[in-house]
DNA sequence: GTTATCTTAAACCATATGGTTGAACATAAT
DNA sequence: ATTATGTTCAACCATATGGTTTAAGATAAC
């Protein structure tokens, strides 16, 4: 549903418009984390911290896991890949080896490297 | 510097955490339009509309070119390659195929498809 | 000079955000 | 049962956001 995948990606890209949810991230693409390991390295109250954390949560890109009394967080990269495929919509724009490969389609005899 | 390269995606992922700003990028990657041209398919103020391309600007996604009283306004795709090059970091994570490529050049006699 | 058009600023509003502190909840250790 | 640990909730605060309306500014058309 195209409003529903709106609504993802806008959570998407809103969770990462974030450095310190950006630097979780970066931390549990390394492995799982607990709640409070996440924490440790920010100066910030571990209640913020928490919140970031649910953040990264509502945006699908994070799961959790509660055992015990310990919250064990891991990455989900889905909807990375999801953002990133949006992003490669604009590859054409930001990718000037694609723009003259489609040059070269178009018109074969210009290509300088081609000695005939 | 690293701060600096913070502050820029910060602001690019906010200004793609939105879907009318993102549908404004949408229809600027198809050309130059005008801020008036932008705002129109928008069921919202000329002021609201304005203030979203405000933040694309400041995002540096969109530049703009004012020839006499008319705004224009161009995509500028480079900040989409940097988000872009940010979560290509976490591909790794989200393409098994990669996975399975590094599994193969570990342990080349595990593949399945090889009949030795 | 006047009117029209394009666009933003200012003020306002409701809501969201990102942080704090202290309390509360859930579980583990003793 | 009590204390400790891990974590979230609630209330608060300051700021930001996304929208509105109206006014203002810049330029073009007449």
């Amino acid at each position: 549903m195209v409003e529903h995948n709106h609504t993802r990606l806008d959570l998407v890209f809103r969770a990462l418009s974030d450095q310190t949810r950006r630097a979780m991230l970066e931390r549990l693409a390394k492995g799982e984390h607990t709640v409070g390991e996440l924490a440790s390295p920010f100066r910030m109250s571990l209640a913020a911290a928490s919140k970031h954390i649910q953040t990264l949560q509502r945006a699908g890109l994070v799961k959790r896991t509660v055992r015990g009394r310990i919250h064990y967080c891991r990455i989900d990269p889905r909807p990375l890949a999801r953002a990133d495929d949006w992003l490669r919509g604009y590859e054409r724009l930001w990718d000037t080896r694609i723009e003259r490969l489609v040059e070269l389609l178009r018109h074969p005899d210009n290509d300088p490297s081609n000695p005939r």
